[in-house]
DNA sequence: GCTGGACGTTGTGGCTCATAGTAAA
DNA sequence: CTTTACTATGAGCCACAACGTCCAG
């Protein structure tokens, strides 16, 4: 522990060494601060431009963008260092962390595309206790994103947890896994009061700011919270994926996914690990987009759709549960299961009896069958 | 629809080896 | 606290008869 307290300390010095020369002007505006990079047009822009050059057309919409680098403040950022909660380039991940050995808790990062209105930016950025009313008016009272977006919620770790807790009305969290924090994964790094600042700004041009259709409708209505201007909106690891190729499968059905490279789709094979159920929990209970755009068999998500998800694919997913759709298939999923769990045989069951007395009588060397000739070699012999 | 041949798949048990967990030094 | 020794567990291997499927006649 006083390690990593030492390197807290190392890191905290090296920032304020560098805080000077880490105030980057938006080369679109070159008024504000830039805190996103756009790698496509190698260029470091503030939200407002982000918007504003991002929106124009389609095409631009597929560019990724990323924050910036605590660091450096010139590369984009790909790791989220949750102890010290910044946001690092793979260099500067690599120059700090390497250096002392660090214990600190990483994440990989990976950018937005789209045109993601301040609500969803606002969940991108771990800020989704924030709704876009409490960012306008500092309010209370209304409920927004993190309602419905749980980041991270503890996973379900076998179905007979889901058994276990299942008195809670729906309640995922699995038992003996205490509360977590929240807001643990803001993901914004160093710069977080002018992101705040520059969402605020950007909130006030949205055109129902304020408005209280807005923040009130939860994530699992996605298809009537169309993303600004139309766009297709995407978020790849940081925040949530929005999609039409989320098929509805209930992660409680017992089934484990296997990741078909060649097709770029799971396919069920039994029973479920852990990690698998971690992801279906979000991406499947995600409701169906149906969006031409974000086509999963044609349109610009290949990238994403056709790459086996990782372990680290499957930790940044944040959890979003879908409380309606999955209370049903969950009762009748944790049913079968439990009947099934009553018939289940440990003991070794023969099907065939004629096979196994013809396995006992077969030639064997140390274990393993022999061919019969070779009995027949060694009598000869 | 029935028959028979060809061909691919499945299941069987004992042993070895790798790995994880535990106890002792 | 670390290292070593021991134990428990499970996957994989092997050959081949039985089984299942397909197809032509």
């Amino acid at each position: 522990m006083t390690e990593l307290k030492k390197d807290q300390e190392n890191h905290q010095q090296q920032e304020q060494e560098q805080e000077p020369q880490s105030q980057h002007l938006c080369d679109f505006c070159g008024n504000n601060t830039a805190l996103l990079y756009c790698r496509a047009d190698s260029a470091k822009l503030c939200f407002t431009c982000d918007r504003e050059v991002h929106s124009t057309n389609r095409l631009f919409t597929k560019h990724t963008r990323w924050l910036l680098c605590n660091l450096c403040d010139s590369s984009p950022a790909s790791i989220l260092c949750c102890t010290e909660s910044s946001v690092l380039c793979q260099n500067c991940d690599w120059e700090s962390h390497n250096k002392q050995l660090s214990l600190h808790e990483r994440r990989p990062l990976e950018g937005f595309s789209g045109c993601p209105s301040v609500s969803e930016l606002l969940s991108i950025l771990g800020f989704e206790d924030l709704g876009k009313k409490e960012l306008l008016y500092g309010g209370d009272g209304s409920y927004g994103f993190s309602d419905w977006v749980i980041w991270d919620t503890p996973s379900v770790v076998s179905l007979d947890d889901l058994i276990a807790n299942n008195d809670s009305e729906h309640n995922f969290q699995a038992i003996g896994v205490p509360p977590l924090p929240k807001n643990r994964n803001a993901a914004c790094g160093k710069h977080k009061e002018e992101i705040l600042s520059q969402l605020r700004e950007l909130s006030k041009l949205e055109p129902n700011s304020g408005d209280d259709q807005d923040e009130t409708v939860p994530t699992i209505r996605f298809q009537s919270m169309e993303p600004v201007q139309n766009c297709p909106l995407r978020f790849k690891g940081l925040g949530f994926m929005q999609n039409s190729d989320q098929h509805v499968v209930p992660s409680s059905e017992g089934s484990a996914f296997h990741w078909h490279g060649d097709t770029g789709e799971f396919a069920d094979q039994g029973f479920s690990s852990s990690l698998a159920d971690c992801f279906i929990e979000t991406k499947c209970l995600l409701p169906d987009r149906d969006s031409d755009v974000c086509d999963a068999s044609g349109g610009g998500n290949e990238e994403q759709s056709h790459h086996p998800p990782t372990a680290e694919t499957f930790q940044m997913v944040p959890k979003v549960v879908h409380r309606e759709l999955n209370s049903q298939e969950r009762e009748t999923a944790v049913s079968r299961y439990k009947e099934k769990k009553k018939t289940r045989r440990y003991e070794k069951h023969i099907r065939y009896e004629s096979r196994k007395a013809r396995a006992e009588t077969r030639t064997r060397i140390k274990g393993r069958f022999a061919k019969m000739d070779y009995r027949d070699s060694s009598v000869h012999q």
